[in-house]
RNA sequence: GGGGACGUGGUCUAGUGGCCUAGGAUGCCUGCCUGUCACGCAGGAGGUCGCGAGUUCGAAUCUCGUCGUCCCCGCCA
């Protein structure tokens, strides 16, 4: 019998990656491997630009250095796999580049082809040019260019940092299942047949809310996964069929509490992945002076220029039909842009979009100049008014007030958009900056158009504010809109990054809940039994968020198309161009599975 | 489900009714070249203009349909 200690090791394929040949020091005798990136044939010189996943080297075979390195080399091609053995030695002085190695060169005196690759169906470059479905296609030779290993090192780089912040907080990482059961209302399912129950169904989660919430009954305490949830709707630029999410729960916690610990985990992630420091704590803004200062539940911070209301002003511009409408008790509001200046054709174009979003017509006040200009310019009585509020409002009365007249959920709207629109045609955004807040007691209802007329602005399991319970009864959409919730949202950049809330943790008042939202007792039980069964033996408080990991990562690569941080992502029409997913499957599945095609 | 944009050698693109036998760049092949780094120079191969139908004497170009990609609205508790 052979002794383990009998076989040799087995000669190193490779001793340096490429980041550590440009670190070592000049002269270390290596063997590199790696993608061909260049060849560079300069008839004798050969250079050749290896490349691996940690950098790129110049490497260097030389004919008069060694005749047989040199005939292999001719013959090498772009991505080919090679192995060099050599050593690294200083750039002649002239030859000397910026970027990391830049001052080394490796002489090649060895050669050896792992593997050949064909032409290939476009170019490993930086300034990439083929198309996206095409880089999907071949996501194997996208994935090599430095942005997406960038992108995939920054992505790992975040989560690990969240896990270990986490684990040191006393956090368990527990995975819930992928086989679930569909729930009501919410995204459509993706379902699974079961071969072993024809006929029946699991579905993939769309989040592990429930469990995570059981697993609080069941006194684990604080819980967290990153966790893949999927959901059945039509994609958008930031949206996949399935996403990831940092999903987190924990017992008897304060929301300060919670909010240390959420923003604790985006400190280490900035650090570890940035090496920036964010400011602490974030700052939080109640839900219905984000609609008032900002028009939006998502407000960017990176701006000024708040909504202000300007009825009283509004008194000073002697236009007919502005007296009618505020005599109507209708309210002026208004954004102030400094340094805004319209040509006419701008202000049909920014006219016409209010339009679109819903305002009556578009008032301007241009104060940049001697006179007041702008669409009711020529009905003001009094400009210094307008001239105040400016000053109040941004320290600037130069710049242009855009003014809406209407019913005051109507002029948030309006002039939510147009600020993000006009902060980001007059460049008030600090590109630079990291707007963190937290939103905070988001109403438990939002208002909808079908029947009971309001629908759960976070999920059914929210808990409502105790004062507000008795609410839960009534048939008056207006009064159920006024029932209030300790609910949240991480926005960062006008982005929503993560949404929580205290959950319910009575079963009585959670059934009451799920009855609201049009769920007969029947199809609670069935649907719902389990989770109101774990309640019944002892569910502690608890409260979590649920974090989108992608959006995350976007915002630390200053993306905005989800699909660059996912190794495989799918196309807008959900599908996978690399692998053909989703694909018919044969008669034998189908009839294992004990269901029919249509 | 609705709306919009796009589809031309491997890749990116020019071409808006005849001047197109479809131009360029890059990649690929051959040759030359010892300090290149998007190496350079010379030569070469490579296209039924997404697919189908129609209008026209004539279609890459106009019309309709279809497929695919991207974006927006709906949708995403």
């Amino acid at each position: 019998m052979t002794s383990v200690n009998s076989i040799k090791p087995a000669p190193a394929i490779r001793t340096h990656n490429i980041e550590q040949i440009i670190h070592a020091p000049i002269g270390e005798t290596a063997r590199l491997c790696g993608w061909v990136q260049h060849r560079r044939d300069l008839g004798q010189l050969i250079f050749i630009t290896l490349r691996d996943r940690w950098g790129e080297m110049q490497c260097v075979i030389d004919p008069a250095h060694s005749e047989a390195a040199h005939a292999l080399a001719e013959g090498l091609r772009n991505e080919y796999v090679v192995a060099f053995s050599g050593a690294t030695r200083p750039r002649p002085e002239k030859e000397v580049r910026a970027y990391p190695g830049g001052d080394r060169e490796f002489l090649v005196d060895g050669v050896e082809l792992l593997t050949a690759a064909e032409p290939l169906p476009f170019n490993v470059e930086e300034d990439v040019k083929a198309s996206e479905e095409l880089r999907l296609k071949y996501r194997y030779i996208d994935l090599r260019r430095r942005a997406m290993v960038r992108a995939m090192t920054i992505r790992h780089k975040c989560v690990s940092a969240i896990r270990s912040y986490l684990n040191s907080h006393g956090f368990l990482e527990i995975e819930t299942p992928m086989l679930a059961r569909a729930t009501p209302e919410g995204a459509r399912d993706y379902v699974v047949p079961s071969r072993v129950h024809p006929g029946e169904f699991y579905a993939l989660p769309q989040s592990p809310q429930l469990y995570k919430q059981v697993l609080m009954c069941s006194g684990l305490d604080r819980y967290y996964q990153i966790a893949r949830c999927l959901r059945d709707e039509d994609l958008r630029g930031n949206r996949q069929p399935e996403h990831t999410q940092l999903d987190l729960e924990m017992s008897c916690a304060t929301r300060d509490e919670l909010f240390s610990i959420a923003e604790g985990a985006m400190h280490a992630v900035w650090r570890e992945c940035l090496g920036e420091e964010l400011p602490h704590p974030f700052p939080r803004l109640p839900y219905r002076e984000a609609m008032a200062l900002y028009g939006s539940d998502k407000p960017d911070l990176r701006f000024g220029s708040r909504i202000v209301e300007l009825s009283g002003q509004a008194q000073c511009i002697d236009a007919a039909w502005l007296k009618s409408d505020l005599e109507l008790g209708k309210c002026v509001h208004g954004i102030f842009i400094p340094g805004a200046s319209l040509s006419r054709k701008q202000y049909d174009e920014w006219t016409a979009q209010a339009k679109e979003l819903g305002a009556g017509g578009l008032m301007t006040i241009e104060l940049s100049g001697e006179e007041p200009k702008g669409s009711v310019a020529k009905f003001l009585t009094d400009s210094l008014a307008f001239a105040q509020a400016a000053e109040s409002a941004e320290g600037n009365a130069h710049g242009t007030w855009f003014m809406v007249v209407g019913d005051t959920p109507s002029n948030y709207k309006v002039l939510g958009q147009l600020r993000l629109a006009l902060g980001r045609e007059f460049k008030l955004i600090d590109e630079g900056k990291w707007a963190f807040l937290w939103v905070v007691d988001f109403p438990l209802y939002e208002a909808s158009d079908e029947p009971p007329y309001v629908t759960p602005s976070h999920h059914p399991f929210t808990m409502p504010v105790a004062e507000d319970q008795h609410k839960l009864e009534s048939e008056d959409p207006a009064e159920l809109l006024s029932i209030r919730s300790d609910n949240y949202d991480l926005v960062l950049n006008g982005v929503e990054m993560s949404s929580g809330s205290l959950r319910i943790n009575k079963p009585d008042l959670q059934l009451k809940v799920l009855r609201r939202i049009g769920l007969s007792d029947e199809q609670i039980e069935d649907r719902f039994g389990w989770f109101l069964g774990a309640y019944r033996y002892g569910a502690p408080p608890h409260r979590g968020f649920g974090q989108g990991i992608d959006r995350l990562v976007m915002s630390l690569l200053s993306l905005d198309n989800i699909r660059e941080v996912i190794a495989f992502p799918k196309t807008a029409s959900a599908q996978c161009p690399l692998t053909g997913a989703p694909a018919p499957i044969d008669d034998a599945q189908w009839s294992e599975l004990g269901i029919k095609s249509r």
